[in-house]
DNA sequence: TCACTTGTTGTACGATCGTCCAACAAGCAA
DNA sequence: TTGCTTGTTGGACGATCGTACAACAAGTGA
C-alpha cells in the first residue's frame, strides 16, 4: 500500500489565488469578525502557516481580496452591458440595473464590503484602493452618460448622484430585502435618469 | 489622612447611560474590532466585570448603544428641521441636508455605523433595529414630501429614493471626503428634490 | 455605631487571536 | 536513485478575547 501525498505543492500564483478565494468566501459567509488566519486556511483546505508564506500579514490577503472582489464586480458590470441592446439608453439602464440583480445584490457582497469598509480607517491603502474602486464605477457611469446625450460640464455631479443613489439601493437592497423589491429599485433608477437624461 | 473612596455607587439607569456612552465613543473611535469589554471598560473609567452586571453580554450592550445613538441622528435631523424656515420645502430641505453637516456626517459616525451593519447578519434583533431606524427616516421624509405637495401614491417610492440618494451621499462624503464637498452633496440633493416635487 | 445590602472590583478561566519557525516531505535536477 | 530546493505543515508563543465569580467596600437603615 503506497500512502498517497499528504499535501501537493502548488504553483505560486495559483495558490495565492486559492488563498484570496478562500478569504473572500469567509468573509462572504461571515463578515470581518470571522476572517482569522486559521479559518481562511480550513477554507482553502491548507495548513494555516501557509498563509504567511504568501502574505506578510492577514491585513494584506484581506486588501489582496478586496482588489480581487472589487475586480469581479467590476467584471459582472461589464458583463451587464455588454448584454444589453446596443443603444446607449439600454446599455445605461443595463449598468444601473445590474446592482439590484445577482450577482451584485447579495446580502453575502454587503458583508464582504462592510467588512472592507471596516477596514478602511486601519489599514493604510485601504482607503486608496476604494477610492479607486469608486472612481472607476463613476468614470464608467459618467461615460455612459455622455453616450446618453448628457453634456461635459454636468457629467460630474451627475455621475456623483447615480452613484449614490444605485448604492443607497443597493445598501437597502441587501440590508433588508423585503423593504422593496429589486424591480422597484431598478424602477426608480431609471425614472432618475430619465429626468436627469431630458433635461 | 482620610482615604478617598476607590469608587462611587451610581444610579442603575445613570451607569447604564455611561456605559453605553462608552460603548459608543470607542466604536466611533476604534470600529467594532476594537469594541471590547476591557477598553469600554476603561472608557467608562470602570472596572470590566462591571459591564457582565448590567448588561447579559457585550453583544447587548452594543445593541443598546446602536438604539442610543440612532435616537441621536434622529434628534440631530429633527432639530435641523426646527431650526428651518416655517415653508414645508426649507423644512425638507433642512432635513435632507442635515445629512451632510456636523454631527452626521462625521468619519465617526460612519465608522460607528458599519460596525452596527456588521453586526446585523450576526445579532438577533439588529436586523428589526434597523429596519425600525430606516422606516422612520422614510416616513418621516414622507410626511415632509407630502408637506410639499406630493401626492400620497408617490410618496412611497419618492420616499425610499431620497433616502437611498442621501443615504449614498453621506456614505461616500464620509468614506473619502475629498470626492465632493458637503455643499456639492446638498446641491445635488435639493436638486433631485425639485425635480420630484415640480413633476 | 453597626450590620446589611449590593454595586463594584479584580482576577481566573478557557478559547481564540496573529505571528513565528523548526521540521518535514514533495517534486525536480543530476 | 540520490540530493537539494522550498512549499508546506503543525505547534509554540504571548496577547487578548468574553464570561464568571469570589471578595471587597460604599452607602443605607436601624
Amino acid at each position: 500500500m503506497t500512502s498517497q501525498p499528504a499535501f501537493r505543492r502548488a504553483d505560486p500564483d495559483a495558490r495565492r489565488q486559492s488563498l484570496i478565494g478562500a478569504c473572500a468566501r469567509v468573509l462572504a459567509r461571515e463578515g470581518a469578525a470571522g476572517a482569522s488566519v486559521r479559518t481562511i486556511a480550513v477554507e482553502a483546505g491548507v495548513s494555516p502557516g501557509l498563509i504567511g508564506h504568501y502574505f506578510p500579514a492577514l491585513d494584506d490577503l484581506i486588501a489582496a481580496t478586496y482588489a480581487h472582489v472589487g475586480a469581479r464586480v467590476e467584471a459582472a458590470l461589464e458583463a451587464a452591458v455588454a448584454a444589453a441592446a446596443p443603444e446607449p439608453r439600454a446599455r445605461l439602464d443595463a449598468f444601473v440595473t445590474a446592482s439590484f440583480a445577482a450577482p451584485i445584490a447579495d446580502a453575502e457582497l454587503l458583508a464582504t464590503w462592510i467588512a472592507f469598509w471596516s477596514l478602511v480607517r486601519t489599514l493604510p491603502g485601504m482607503a486608496a484602493q476604494h477610492d479607486g474602486q469608486y472612481f472607476a464605477f463613476r468614470e464608467r457611469l459618467a461615460r455612459l452618460l455622455h453616450d446618453c446625450g448628457l453634456p461635459r460640464p454636468r457629467l460630474r455631479h451627475a455621475a456623483i448622484a447615480v452613484t449614490a443613489l444605485v448604492d443607497g439601493l443597493w445598501l437597502e437592497l441587501c440590508l433588508s430585502p423585503g423593504c422593496f423589491t429589486p424591480d422597484e429599485a431598478g424602477a426608480m433608477a431609471r425614472q432618475f435618469l430619465d429626468r436627469l437624461v431630458e433635461g
